[in-house]
DNA sequence: ACTCAAAAATGAGTCTACTCCGCTTTATCG
DNA sequence: CGATAAAGCGGAGTAGACTCATTTTTGAGT
């Protein structure tokens, strides 16, 4: 009896196999992030990652499918937690292009301090081969469209305007005109400074023409 | 005389030395045409390039600075002659957004012909390193922009239509909301089928809200 | 015709992401 | 406990893009 009483998977205590893969793990994010963030994706080789997470080089692709999804992994917890930021700042009021910039701002400022690294990110999310983390951060933009819709919707409902606006529509073109500019900041083709100026002028103008009465 | 009557550069006869190096040109692009057609990009190696073309696996690099400005060598190219007929039927008349998705449609074929090469097109254009081809092809895509301003200009000054109108900015909303769409077409994300109609719908509704008197 | 410096071509070598298969550790069951 | 299966691990090996020191070609000057 005691003999079996090894809380295997299953009950809280996971069994030896499991703890040492998730230590395994976080070893491997904690690497990865500091190596990246250090000395930006495209200088970090695999190796290194392996090595400072104290495994084998090989084992390091039991855990990531490739080098983007190290990226990508890594990425999405930085962004995490920007984003809940970012939605505090959506509710509590503010205009609406406050509200829509306040979500957007987190992924700004990544690509302010960390621009390799945040480039890259966008670049594998959006052409990157299949894998877990690259799927979570699709989901996670497409939550950011989500979220300006319901930003809209309850301005929409609650000050005087058009009642035959197609919501879903104006989310997804005021998305679509900052993430266009987003990728061109990555591209160097925006002075940084006034971007969220910028920004925000973008929002309030497509705000205007396309749901507020005139 | 005859001897010495050999018109180097300057003259309109070339030098054997340029006129090589542009049959070298030559014979580079035509076997990354082909073999980018016929297996893929990811499936074709510089290797085979150079080999084609036959010059040593060296050579392929001081043509083109790496494999991604291959491809977008011979993308250029495709898309040019699309670009045309595109801007023929924008001058056509018909609605400016018929015109506008006409100016789209030669890019659209391209995802749907060839979606891998394309996929990688843009990945490189939009993310990859400098090189004189990355830069033709940037050049191009804003050109795309300014053509869609052109055509709501026209739209704008024929038709009874509002003055305020911010013809730049609704170019560059409708060019974010298909450029947006495209991508998300090559990330599998739209149905391929209807994505013509959806796109004219798009530009529709666009020019409706932001142009439009109403 | 010959010389020579500049331009071009070359392919062996490097670097690194990723794979593959044999080995080790862990869990399960009689 | 011993046997056996399953899961995890590792590092040598592979492939392929790209570099660079060396060689070859070119054409202007003499």
């Amino acid at each position: 009896m005691s003999s079996t009483a090894l809380t295997p998977p299953g009950g809280q205590g996971l069994g030896r196999r499991e703890r040492k893969k998730q230590d395994t793990q976080r070893r491997i994010f904690e690497a990865a992030d500091t190596l990246f963030e250090q000395k930006g994706y495209a200088a970090v080789t695999t190796q290194e990652v392996a090595e400072a997470a104290d495994i084998g080089a090989g084992t390091l692709f039991r855990y990531a499918k490739n080098k983007a999804e190290l990226l990508i992994m890594v990425m999405n917890e930085r962004l995490r937690l920007g984003a809940e930021r970012g939605l505090v700042i959506a509710e509590q009021g503010g205009s609406p292009a406050e509200a829509i910039v306040g979500l957007v701002e987190p992924l700004l400022q990544a690509a302010l301090t960390q621009p390799e690294n945040t480039s890259v990110f966008q670049r594998e999310v959006l052409f990157g081969v299949d894998g877990p983390y690259r799927a979570e951060a699709l989901r996670r933009i497409q939550e950011l469209e989500d979220a300006m819709a319901t930003v809209l919707a309850r301005h929409a409902t609650t000050h005087r305007n058009r009642r035959d606006a197609d919501i879903p529509r104006v989310a997804n073109t005021i998305f679509s005109v900052l993430y266009v500019k987003l990728i061109r900041l990555e591209l160097g083709r925006v002075p940084p400074e006034d971007l969220l100026d910028l920004l925000r002028a973008d929002v309030e103008y497509l705000i205007q023409e396309m749901l507020d009465t005139r």
